[in-house]
DNA sequence: CTCAAGTGGTTGCAGATGTAACTGTCCATT
DNA sequence: AATGGACAGTTACATCTGCAACCACTTGAG
């Protein structure tokens, strides 16, 4: 009966992945009002740039309700206007109006200043090793993006 | 303009603890109907005997009202007892009751099998990096155990 | 002894979330 | 054409969460 939460690993990645978003998030919270998901949602515009909701929430693992009412929260902020499909009537197209890209430039750089002071606490060793063991993470536990339907 | 949500740090690590967490929740959740905050609170209890509350969330990484909420439901599972302190009256010990330890126990060996699970998919050297990183995070930015207010 | 400040724990409230059900649209089969 | 299933996206609802305010109690300064 030896067990102590503090080396489970499931809380240690829990209580990791706090900190390390918490502090982060911190800045778009105060600077633009920005949720978690409008975030996620805005990166992947900004770095992909126009894309369908479904397709935001596959790059950015996010459930669809989640996209739905981020997208709309970026839209009412106008950093996102929305196009219907000519072909598809089902589908919206997303994109980032001027403003947003440019809160998406700023973003961009806050994200990357954010990953080297990271970098400097953890020391170029413990990145690695992080990076690492996320790697293997991904590999080996993540949801496999949707397959084209195989012989089954 | 580079940027890439995917390589993000804050990003892949809350992915990580999500997929990790995820599939050992799940078991609690549908065995025992019990939530992450009362899973916790269980594993401390469990774990370490007799506690107050704020000593929970202290080891447990928890705010003040997850706790209250999960030593409540804990106590309508007839899982915990509580029991009042006779020196200070603000105070109130809790404990798990033999049903609730019951539970724990069955709760630990779930728990060592997961991780034993884990160990075999990420292999022991994704696993040690693993390890290795969360140990730096945890270093440089957990917050640091409450101080027995030195000097300042 | 008294009173202000601090502490342990609870609760009201507003915001965020996932599930399931829904609308509107497309497409394959008949 | 008609129809049933699949799909994009939205919404209603129940639940969970953190913050701030709160209550009861303790403590320390005067």
């Amino acid at each position: 009966m030896d067990f102590k939460l503090e080396t489970f690993l499931p809380y240690r990645l829990n209580l990791a992945a706090e900190l390390v978003s918490q502090r982060f998030a911190a800045q778009y919270r105060a600077r633009y009002r920005m949720t978690r998901p409008e975030w996620r949602a805005l990166a992947a515009l900004g770095s992909y740039g126009r894309m369908t909701a479904t397709e935001i929430g596959a790059n950015s693992s996010m459930h669809k309700t989640k996209v739905s009412r981020a997208v709309r929260a970026l839209e009412e902020k106008r950093w996102l206007k929305r196009s219907e499909d000519l072909d598809d009537r089902r589908i919206e197209h997303l994109e980032l109006t001027p403003a947003g890209r440019r809160i998406y430039g700023e973003m961009v750089v806050l994200a990357h200043d954010y990953e080297r002071d990271l970098a400097g606490l953890l020391g170029a060793g413990g990145l690695r090793q992080l990076e690492a063991g996320l790697a293997a993470i991904e590999a080996k536990l993540a949801v496999p993006a949707r397959r084209r339907a195989p012989k089954d």
